[in-house]
DNA sequence: GCTTCGACTACACAAGCGTATAGTCTGCTG
DNA sequence: CAGCAGACTATACGCTTGTGTAGTCGAAGC
């Protein structure tokens, strides 16, 4: 990333304006602080972007930008690797993507990312010997949610943890330890069929 | 749960206290929004709490108590199926726990969850036939994440299945999408070793 | 050289916030 | 009956907030 003084005073509000709403939340940041951090009045936010609800709508959209980037790139190059894609790194934006999920603002974000995991998972399909019990856009939604959850939750895996998930250690912990959990099924077959019995039982 | 003109004024200000704050976040909410939920006046919700920050904590308390106890009786009751756990019904809470999950305030709540994660997966790896790679406290830090992401997610995974997740039906498709994800490894074991030999390469 | 326009600042304003205080009402205790 | 404690309300006080307005400054265009 440039160097602040480098960047225009606009994006520099952009980004202030990213970590500060990651950090407190929409409500919790001020547009005084915001232009504190980028280092210019209060004023000049307004003169930019309108209103705090418009500054709040650009963030969202140069996140999507961002992703949007950062995936083709990883497509590009890593040749679709789906373990990775559990371990994005939004460099210093984790916070505000967490906060955009949870408050609703990531919506398109999140449609483009099951979209891209259906994908991949119409790929593995094709080489599994038994028929999927439910569509792929539903186990592309849960799965999509859960390769998520290590950045929206990152703070608590890695206290649990005892390393930072983002450190380069704990980089290559979470790593290992995902390789292990996708590679070994948490249900047996018999298992499966038992808590699939159960469901129908239930209804 | 019990009627809301049953319950006692405390009770009742700490219940539309969980809702606001999971609906708006912890700055969004008001006291005087909370008061007027719980139909008293803002004066009472100081008389009885003291500041927003220990109405905050208060609520914590409440949803960690509530928690175990659910934990509990789920435990005794089904028998410790692991799917279930996936799909924490916290009520109407939920929206309050994705909260406090991201804002960092349901710290200990993640940490019983983990502690209970690392239990039952002592179980699972007795009838494993390979060592796990891992200690045991990574893969249920990371388990217990992917399990509450589609509570914390829940909007979300909801917009791209089609059905709420907390419906009926809805309910019944994630259990059985996860049933499926759960029973099939997504990597074969020569995808793992792969995957390994990459990390070991790129260190 | 004068005008124009956009970046940028300083200051003012009304509204809403959390908090504080004073007081009312009710039920219990001696 | 008096006294008191706790639940509860009404109202007020600073303070911060998002927003609005007026004005400065410097570069580009004619």
């Amino acid at each position: 990333m440039a160097e602040p003084e480098d960047l225009t005073a606009r994006a520099r509000i952009r980004d202030a304006a990213m970590q500060l709403f990651g950090e407190h939340g929409f409500e919790g940041a001020t547009i005084r602080g915001i232009a504190e951090a980028a280092g210019v009045s209060s004023g000049l936010v307004r003169h930019h972007f309108g209103s705090k609800q418009a500054l709040l709508e650009a963030c969202d959209a140069h996140l999507v930008k961002l992703i949007r980037r950062l995936n083709d790139e990883a497509l590009a190059g890593a040749g679709g690797n789906h373990v990775a894609a559990a371990r994005i790194a939004v460099g210093p934006y984790q916070a505000y993507l967490s906060r955009a999920l949870v408050d609703g603002g990531a919506a398109p974000l999140f449609d483009e990312m099951v979209r891209l995991g259906a994908q991949w998972l119409a790929a593995v399909d094709r080489t599994r010997p038994d028929a999927p019990d439910v569509a792929p856009e539903v186990r592309a939604a849960v799965s999509t949610a859960m390769a998520l959850s290590i950045t929206v939750l990152h703070e608590h895996v890695s206290r649990a943890m005892g390393v930072d998930v983002f450190s380069p250690e704990g980089d290559v912990l979470l790593a290992r330890a995902l390789i292990d959990l996708y590679s070994h099924p948490m249900l047996s077959a018999e298992d499966a069929r038992k808590a699939l019995d159960g469901i129908e039982r239930h209804r």
